[in-house]
DNA sequence: CGCGCCCTTGACCAGACTCAATATTAGTGG
DNA sequence: CCACTAATATTGAGTCTGGTCAAGGGCGCG
């Protein structure tokens, strides 16, 4: 599969600057001999819930959702990596969700404790902890608070490099935006609260309204992002 | 008021037990001159949305609610934090939520750079951040897959000290519990995305049911904690 | 005792879910 | 290149949970 942006899947902020000398430490870090690279198929598991947390991943490339199971089943994506994005950074000793990859990916697999081992490490997993935070806070907001139509709105333009976010740009010459959606109906559905059904219907209906054009099932265009944006409930 | 423990009100783990050397960095920081305490009657604006985030607060007693707001004015409250929380942690350079007292409370006020300069700061700050992140992932999980109910029932466990989080240790002896509820309707609605009728329908259901006994309007006791644990979706 | 603020309850409604059928799409092999 | 299959997505009909609107009830405080 071809390389995959973090923008074509994950709602992403551009990648944390890192401040200048801290940035060696975690350079060394990276290439240190016992940071591994991996490389895993789509839909791939990485970690299951409950096994021990004593490394971090970082994507070098693709997508990864981690998610929590209920135990009748039902399920929910509680985060959508990019590139650049680390994740396996769990409160206690074991994970606390599973975390499967999305697409084909490649992962760089880090040592916990090196990581943390130095004020570099800890700053930049401190960056990545603050800004998943504030994108968990975000879809809180979208899981306890918007409508259906709501929530599709807002993950397609999340889906939109450099909109939908804090810091939003706002809208450039031509406000056009073509995305590739990675991610099937039910794992959409899955991370926003709803059915596959509904999912698909409210696509569907943007279709007819014009607010998305769809080339492909997973390629879909939005001819006014702004538009979209207005309908997606913005605070 | 009274003093409020931190289980009174939020659904804390314990409080990180620090570690050696790294606590007297941050126990200096605590106690820094550029550090102040300041004590909040109920239902006060500690910070709103959009203003530069450049301290940290410490809960020393009470409790605070972060919430983020529509444009519309739909509310979601995204964290309830207790006593030996941290908050004020954004990903900018501003706040990206209001926080409110839930309760008269007292804060310690740190200064941002001054606790992120040194490696105990930034390994207590790291810790909280796990916690607050593995909550918000528990709570997508509530506000995405369960039904009302489950939602109340998951809120009341919580309410336990020790209950209804990742390292529950089960029913003590007599698995009856006593709790504060130091949230009104609308908070727990919002906490819990729903409506303040909604959440009155449930509780007098569940007492109805005998899940629950109220003594008092804000004060609740549960019989059968195990059992309510049971109605609220486990995972 | 009375006023105001929450909270509770009821009746009705609507948005999203469930179940079921059909249509696409991607992948495989002839 | 096309036919076939399995997986995924769409669409429809009907139901139900939770929301909305509106009216009463209870409690605390002055």
């Amino acid at each position: 599969m071809a390389y995959i942006d973090r923008h074509d899947v994950a709602h992403a902020p551009p990648p944390p600057p890192p401040t200048g000398a801290r940035l060696r430490e975690w350079e060394a870090i990276r290439t240190s001999p016992r940071t591994r690279l991996q490389r895993l198929p789509e839909h791939e598991i990485v970690f299951r819930e409950g096994e021990p947390a004593d490394r971090l991943y970082e994507i070098t490339d693709g997508a990864v959702m981690l998610y929590k199971l209920l135990a009748d089943g039902r399920r929910q994506v509680v985060e959508v990596l990019g590139r650049g994005d680390l994740f396996g950074l769990s409160a206690g000793d074991e994970h606390d969700c599973h975390a499967e990859t999305l697409v084909s990916s490649g992962l760089r697999i880090i040592d916990r404790r090196e990581a943390e081992g130095c004020i570099g490490g800890q700053q930049y997993i401190a960056r990545c902890l603050r800004d998943r935070l504030a994108e968990l806070r975000d879809h809180a907001v979208l899981l306890g608070r918007k409508s259906a139509f709501e929530r599709v709105a807002t993950f397609l333009v999340r889906m939109v490099p450099r909109r939908g976010r804090a810091g939003c740009t706002g809208p450039a010459q031509v406000d056009t935006a073509t995305v590739r959606i990675a991610m099937t109906r039910q794992e959409i559905a899955d991370y926003l609260g709803l059915t596959i059904e509904t999912v698909s219907r409210i696509i569907s209906d943007m279709r007819r309204r014009g607010v998305v054009v769809a080339e492909r099932q997973d390629r879909l265009t939005i001819p006014d992002v702004c538009g979209l944006c207005r309908l997606s409930g913005r605070h």
